[in-house]
RNA sequence: UGGGGGAUAGUUUAGCGGUAAAACUCCCGGCUCUGACCCGGGCAUCCUUGGUUCGAAUCCAGGUCCCCCAGCCA
């Protein structure tokens, strides 16, 4: 994907990790992936990942997934799913034959669960999540072991499968990982990795009633996928250990890697997408698209070139501290891509009557103006010019400064489109 | 006060032991049939204290500050 007009190649700690990975022999082909929950739009955040994800992927000869990362069908729909994959193709990406979703692989996914239940290392909680939490600890004082910890694989097994045939209402179980309550990485408190959800899936239906938890599909997705470079955000740093568990206990077909960076940050905008979907759901907006949004959809609406925004993520770079992007920065890669290619109009927004009075009265003259000063191939436009026309109300100054270049009393000002 | 991560110009990033680089912003000036674009010029005690070294933004140790984690969200 060629960024025109700023393209030296980009260097990042992710792209030196998969150099080295590449120069080692660790990894013969790159594939990456870009996984979002459809449970709303994309936004400029979300831009800097794809570009990362997708960017990475082309640039080392490999290739990057899109995966719906549909865990959660109380929140998720076909609505979204629909607009996030028009939007990453808007921004100029293609996923090929690779599109999925964590939702193909709900029967893999549930097989491993009961691998896990064999080996020991998953038990069904009967506790409520109240009280799961008062036994979760806090930061710091450790958690205490549930009273349904000990159970049996049998009688685990027949619970989950119980649970899968729908035998209980939501919240009654929770399928858990068994690992250590008193772990000072609190994802590691034998974290949930199946809950009872009776809800419709967008694609899925009614097939299912306990779902699978970010952190139980999401790593092994990455492993049926091949993924080599898995890379999120910082939240989720605190869930590799979490991720690389599950990995290790379970026979997935491939060993994926999570690398973190941060994410983005723009200065005066909101891109929290819970905060994003209480303005829409509120009507503070009309929509997603609503041009007032930091969506992809909202931008796009706004008139912003997608290769504005490809180039924005490439000029804000790939770190790992915590930043607060300018943005000034963003406004400057949209006027830049923007100044190459908009055609060039005249307004007047709080117009100036102005009688040229040595100008025939009842003439008129078309003239040419040029649509794009460096682009002849855009070529012209004709405009009406007579003894009366408007000018900008600040284009005028009766008692003008020194340096003032606008119309003002015994001065000579010039026309544009009509210089002479 | 548990665990994890991070600190380089106003902002974001580069630098990976050899004497701080780029972009954006801002300021000064020039150019201009868009006061746009463009073109000159300016703007850093590299969080801090100590150590190692001929030499440290880079290595080590201690501080300080910032971010994330107690969803059956992702």
């Amino acid at each position: 994907m060629a960024d025109e007009g700023s393209g030296e190649a980009t260097r990042d700690f992710i792209r030196d990790i998969i150099q080295a990975d590449l120069d080692a022999g660790r990894v013969q082909t790159v594939v990456t992936r870009f996984p979002p929950e459809p449970n709303g739009y994309l936004h400029i955040g979300h831009a800097k990942s794809i570009c990362l994800n997708f960017g990475v992927a082309a640039e080392f000869g490999g290739r990057c997934h899109l995966r719906f990362d549909d865990t959660n069908p109380t929140k998720e729909e076909q609505e979204f799913i629909d607009a996030i994959a028009a939007d990453v193709k808007w921004l100029g990406f293609d996923w090929g034959v690779h599109l999925y979703h964590a939702s193909d692989y709900f029967e893999q996914l549930y097989a491993w669960a009961e691998h896990l239940i064999g080996k020991g290392l998953a038990y069904v909680d009967d506790q409520s999540p109240d009280e799961m939490r008062a036994a979760r600890g806090t930061l710091t004082e450790p958690g205490r072991n549930s009273a349904f910890r000990e159970r049996g694989v049998a009688e685990n097994l027949d619970l989950f499968r119980r649970m899968r045939a729908g035998e209980f209402p939501n919240g009654a179980r929770v399928l858990r990982a068994r690992i250590d309550m008193a772990s000072g990485n609190m994802n590691l408190r034998d974290p949930a990795l199946y809950r009872i959800l009776h809800a419709t899936h967008p694609r899925t239906g009614d097939a299912w009633c306990i779902y699978p938890t970010y952190d139980f599909a999401h790593g092994q997705s990455d492993a049926i996928e091949g993924i080599t470079h898995s890379v999120c955000t910082l939240e989720f740093e605190d869930h590799k250990p979490l991720y690389d568990w599950l990995l290790q206990h379970l026979p997935v077909p491939s060993r994926p890697r999570q690398y973190e960076f941060a994410r983005l940050n723009l200065g005066y905008t909101v891109l929290s997408k819970r905060v994003l979907t209480t303005l829409v759901r509120d009507g503070h907006v009309n929509g997603w698209d609503d041009p007032r949004m930091p969506s992809i959809a909202g931008l796009r609406r706004r008139g912003v070139p997608a290769a504005a925004i490809r180039d924005f993520a490439r000029r804000i770079g790939v770190a790992r501290a915590f930043s607060l992007v300018d943005y000034a920065l963003l406004e400057h890669c949209i006027r830049e891509h923007l100044n190459r290619s908009a055609p060039r109009r005249m307004a007047v927004l709080r117009p100036l009557k102005v009688v040229i009075e040595n100008y025939p009265e009842g003439v008129t003259e078309t003239l040419p103006a040029v649509n794009h000063p460096d682009d002849p191939d855009q070529g012209q436009r004709e405009i009406t010019f007579g003894r009366e026309i408007y000018v900008e109300r600040d284009d005028f100054m009766e008692d003008a400064p020194k340096k003032f270049y606008r119309l003002s009393v015994g001065r000579e000002v010039r026309l544009q489109g009509r210089c002479r």
